[in-house]
DNA sequence: GGTCGAAACGGACCCCGGTCCGTTTCTATT
DNA sequence: AATAGAAACGGACCGGGGTCCGTTTCGACC
C-alpha cells in the first residue's frame, strides 16, 4: 500500500496491528449503521460490540469510551465540513472577502452543528477536547480577523465569537428562548460586525 | 409559620407534605456534606440517600435526577451571588455606572462559574434549564446594555456575551489554550468595550 | 516454517443511575 | 378518634458504561 508506512519513522505513535484496524473500522461502521436506526442515545456499547463482531472490551480499548466513539464519528463530518472551509467554494471557503467568509463561516457553523447536535452532545467533552474541531476552527476565525485588521487578543476574541455557535447556546436560544433561526443567523451577523468596529 | 401558606392559592404547585420538606432538607445537607469529604464526582446517589437516612427511590422522588439534585444544590449558591448583584455593594450592585457594573459583572461571574465548575458540570443540563440562573442573569445584561444605550437585538447579545462566561468555554481557555487568568477577564472587558462601541 | 514476546481479544464482572411497586405515613374530613 | 385516600417511602431490581484478566492472535526475527 503505502511504502512509507513500512518504516515508521520516530516520533509516529507507532503503528496499528492489522486487525486492531480492521476492528476499528468495522466498530465505526456498525456505530454509524445503529445510529442511522435508532438515535444516537439509544445506540449502547454492547450493541455496537455485538453488530461489527468484536467483544465489549474491544470498542472501549479502541475508543476509551462511550464518548470517545462518538467523537472518532464527529470526526468523520468534521473533517468533510474543514474541507469545505478550506478549499470548498466561495463565501466559506477562499475566494471572498473576508468578513463574507467570517459571516458565512458562522452560519455553515450553525448549520452543520444542529444537524448533528444528538452526536455532539453524545461526544461531551471527548468532541471539544478533540485536537481536529477545536482547534482548526479557533485558527480559521483568528486568521479571518487578522486578514480584516482587528487588534487586539485574537485568541480571546475568536473563542469568544465562537462560544455562541456552540450547542448548548444554540438551543438555550432555540428552545428555551424560542428565537427563530433567522434571528439567530442575523444575531451572529451583528456581533460580527460589532467585534469588528473598533 | 406563615399564614399565608395555609391557605394555598390557585396557580400555587401544590403544597408539601411535612415528611417530603423534612426529606429534602436532610438529603440537601447530606449531598452538601458528602460534596465536602469527597469531591462531587465522587459522591454516589445511594450514598446521599444512605446517609439522610432514606430510601434511594426517595431520592430520584425529590430531584428527579442526579442531575437535578445537583442542579438544587446550585440554585442555593446561585441565589447568593444574585443578590450580590441586586443589592450588593457596587460595582456589581447597583450605584455603579452601568459600564463598570457590566465589567464587574463578568469578572464576578467567571470567578463563581470557575469556584462552582464541578457541581455546574455535575447539574448538567439541568443547572441551565433552572430558571433561577439562565434566566435572571440573562436579564441583568440586557437591562444593563440598554442602559447602556445598545440599540440591536438585545436578546441574542446578550446571550452571545454570556457564552464565554460558561464552564466549558472557560476551560478550553484556562486549560487546553492555557491562557492565564488575568488574560481571561481581561479579554471579557475588551469584548464588552467591541459591543458596546456601535 | 518455527518461535516468542507483545499486543489485541472477549466476556464475565462491577458499579451506579434510574425504575417499580407493595407498604407505610400523612392529613383532610367527619 | 376514626377513616379514607392521596402522597411518600424503601429497597429489590434492571440496564448500560467501564474494567479485568486469562486466552488468542499477530508479526518480527531467526
Amino acid at each position: 500500500m503505502d511504502p512509507v508506512r513500512l518504516l515508521p519513522m520516530a516520533g509516529e505513535p507507532a503503528p496499528e496491528r492489522a486487525d486492531a484496524a480492521r476492528n476499528r473500522e468495522a466498530l465505526l461502521r456498525a456505530a454509524a449503521e445503529l445510529i442511522e436506526h435508532c438515535s444516537v442515545e439509544n445506540v449502547t456499547m454492547d450493541a455496537v460490540a455485538q453488530r461489527a463482531g468484536v467483544g465489549k472490551g474491544t470498542v472501549f480499548r479502541r475508543f476509551e469510551s462511550r464518548e470517545g466513539l462518538m467523537a472518532a464519528l464527529l470526526d468523520h463530518t468534521e473533517t468533510l465540513w474543514q474541507r469545505g472551509v478550506l478549499s470548498g467554494p466561495p463565501p466559506l471557503g477562499p475566494g471572498a472577502p473576508p468578513l463574507d467568509r467570517l459571516r458565512a463561516f458562522g452560519h455553515s457553523r450553525i448549520d452543520t452543528v444542529l444537524t448533528h447536535a444528538a452526536l455532539i452532545r453524545a461526544a461531551g467533552r471527548e468532541g471539544a477536547r478533540s485536537y481536529a474541531a477545536a482547534s482548526f476552527i479557533s485558527m480559521h476565525v483568528r486568521y479571518l480577523l487578522g486578514e480584516l485588521g482587528v487588534t487586539g487578543d485574537l485568541g480571546y476574541l475568536a473563542t469568544a465569537l465562537l462560544a455562541p455557535l456552540e450547542i448548548p447556546i444554540l438551543e438555550q436560544q432555540l428552545g428555551l428562548e424560542r428565537m427563530p433561526l433567522t434571528q439567530v443567523r442575523h444575531g451572529w451577523d451583528d456581533l460580527v460586525d460589532r467585534v469588528l468596529s473598533r
